[in-house]
DNA sequence: CCGCTGGTTCACGTTAACGTCATATGGTTG
DNA sequence: CAACCATATGACGTTAACGTGAACCAGCGG
């Protein structure tokens, strides 16, 4: 038997409002079953829920995740649909891949940044660790 | 000399409207000199604005942005201030590395499915490669 | 001098992503 | 059974990040 969420408890471990949960159905993000007009959230909602939060700490609207993630649960159907899918996969990693090379450049400047700041420290003979 | 810009001309070149650029200065994020009244803008601004543009494809708001700019270009006061200003790199640090883990575990998946559609195409006799 | 071009400052409109009541309802417990 | 939860469904409020005029100047080419 596959655990079974309420909204307020899938809400809570995946720290977000109710509200929000609601707001990702209305939105057609999600869509729980009900047991008479209660939302029952399943193990896989749970699952597909995490995709959504993080796609949203990568930065993309709630338009824009709607609009790859049946990427994740498709089943076989026609070729064309599949060829359509195999597409907008590619076209996504390319997005991604381009952030992955933001993300680099601005983690290589960062690290540069530190490493002159904390030769600034030492040459005033401060400590530099974080550890205190 | 270096070369100087007209709100429309930065706007043009990095692909935002002037409204976007008068906002951003708005919120603090540019302060370009005045000849006049009108903004003018030099490479130094150019600059600080590829900055922001790539904190946005990031995902993070103005607000974020604005919080992490000076670590850019910052001038060695006081010890105590490069402290601060050491501390705050590497939590930004910090956060980009666990975006970076999203990204590469998404990136992941990503690639799994485009194998597995691939292998489904193929299977059915189609053609995969994007070329056409 | 006249009118255009490109700039300025308000000020209000818009979309996304929820927050915050208000009200109703249905299952649970003393 | 009454009281009390948790939920549900609107409806309206809010913040961020601009878009979209409106009304106003400054320079300059004819």
């Amino acid at each position: 038997m596959t655990k079974l969420y309420s909204v307020t408890e899938l809400a809570a471990e995946l720290k977000v409002t109710p509200r929000a949960l609601r707001f990702y159905e209305d939105k057609g993000l999600i869509a729980p079953q009900r047991a008479g007009k209660t939302r029952v959230y399943t193990h896989r909602d749970r699952g597909r829920m995490i995709l959504i939060l993080r796609g949203k700490r990568l930065g993309f609207s709630l338009r824009e995740i709607a609009e790859w993630l049946d990427l994740y649960d498709r089943d076989p159907e026609q070729v064309e649909q599949m060829r359509l899918t195999l597409a907008r996969t590619r076209q996504r990693i390319e997005t991604l891949e381009a952030q992955y090379r933001d993300l680099k450049e601005t983690l290589q400047e960062l690290r540069e940044i530190e490493s002159a700041v904390e030769d600034f420290l030492r040459s005033k003979g401060a400590e530099v660790e974080a550890a205190e």
